[in-house]
DNA sequence: GCTCCAAATATTGCATACAGTATACGGACA
DNA sequence: TGTCCGTATACTGTATGCAATATTTGGAGC
């Protein structure tokens, strides 16, 4: 019988606000799927370099083959898997010239979101804005790295949207979430100045400075570049959480 | 590079060249898919917003659905079609907003691209330049809009490679094929003055000027976006080839 | 003992089948 | 006559089956 209130074709008027409140919608397994799979990937479960078989992924996420097969085809074209053909999905291995490449888009694309950011903010956004860096500052005392990674992607997320430029926002949220891939061990140590320099650049937005604005920002993301240059370079104090 | 310890029949050395001859791969039928459904989308031949049958397209391209999906899906994360959930693909009708933002987008990334290129040009990059450059004033002589397209793209991917940064060139070529798209119907009018300019940033790159080429590919660009602007705004002489 | 070849296994790629959901059509009721 | 509801149809999402190809294993020849 129908269990579901369906509202199907209504928009009668009378039900107009019920646009804005989305329905309940089927949730796409692949979607589902490809998240799981990510997030895999980030926890290092799922090794860089590891062959994924199709088959034992499917079984381990109780599904079939064929959504793990779309997740896999999206996640390669987002760069965390490379699909051979005829050979399967392997696990990205990230090289240090891609990382340090991924690393100079990322601070051209977040210069100028910067600047777009100063352009467009509301007294809204700033508020919005200064929220998130309280919020990134709480996460900075109690020193939770998985936290504070988030509040810093959620700070540069809401820059990005405060520039209204969706196609930005779009390529910002796929680069930063690669970064942040790679970036994650060494958070840590630069979590500090990191801070220091987001409020820095809040506050240039909220002057609406937009070129003091892209070069605090400019700054901030060449910093980011040389601490994982320089992470890299004396790696032994490697310690995995 | 095989990370497995079993090098089997590895490279004997008297076999070391076929190495750069590439085998005969099976060709994955997804791409050949992507390809051609991509055409039809730049063609026009499917027309923006229209529903696009699964079912239907399989059978025109004389396939099964599975690799059509595969297709659609990429085609979705690359902003060509909207898949939306248990209603299928639609081609995506680019809004006037959407392509400018695109536009700036691809200003920013331009401009860094033909930065990098002028600091790692060498001199067979530079002869390489100079001889799409020739193209381009040919194909501008024979006024073969298609060709002028296609000789503005390659010279822009050849600077992107020159940059020696492969996500950029990446991206570079993801935004670049959706500009075209747009750009395509009102290239004849603005071909002249592009490769006038096209012509000073070569000259830029080939001096190793970074800064310069940098700001010729920024005025370019924008002087694109200007171009798309004014032909919007005085739409009417809508000629469809 | 080492190399080369061949059968066996595993895994991908493609095709087909089935189930769930959205849209379209037609009839009943006010 | 207009609106609402129920059924029918179409299409997507998921699962399964089959063929082609790559990898592994075992054995024969030098």
């Amino acid at each position: 019988m129908t269990s579901s209130p369906s509202g199907r074709r209504a928009a009668r008027g009378s039900l107009s606000a019920a646009a804005s409140r989305r329905v309940e919608r089927p949730a796409p397994l692949r979607q589902a799927v490809y998240d799981a799979l990510l997030e895999l990937i980030i926890n290092r479960t799922l090794a860089p370099g590891q062959h994924l078989v199709e088959a034992e992924l499917a079984e381990y996420l109780g599904v079939s083959r064929q959504p793990v097969r779309e997740a896999l085809q999206r996640l390669q074209t987002d760069g965390w898997v490379d699909l051979r053909p005829a050979q399967g999905a392997f696990v990205h291995t990230p090289t240090e010239e891609e990382a340090d490449q991924l690393l100079a888009v990322r601070s051209v694309l977040e210069t100028y979101s910067a600047k777009l950011a100063a352009e467009h903010a509301t007294p809204s956004d700033v508020k919005i804005l200064k929220k998130l860096q309280r919020a990134g500052e709480e996460a900075l005392v109690t020193a939770n790295v998985e936290r504070l990674v988030k509040a810093n992607a959620d700070l540069h997320a809401a820059v990005a949207a405060i520039g209204r430029n969706k196609v930005l926002s779009e390529m910002i949220g796929l680069v930063d979430r690669r970064v942040r891939w790679y970036y994650t061990p060494i958070a840590r140590p630069r979590s500090h100045d990191s801070w220091n320099e987001h409020a820095e650049l809040v506050t240039a937005i909220a002057d609406g400075d937009a070129e003091r604005a892209g070069e605090v920002m400019h700054r901030h993301a060449e910093q980011t570049r040389q601490t994982y240059h320089d992470s890299r370079t004396s790696e032994n104090s490697t310690e995995s959480d």
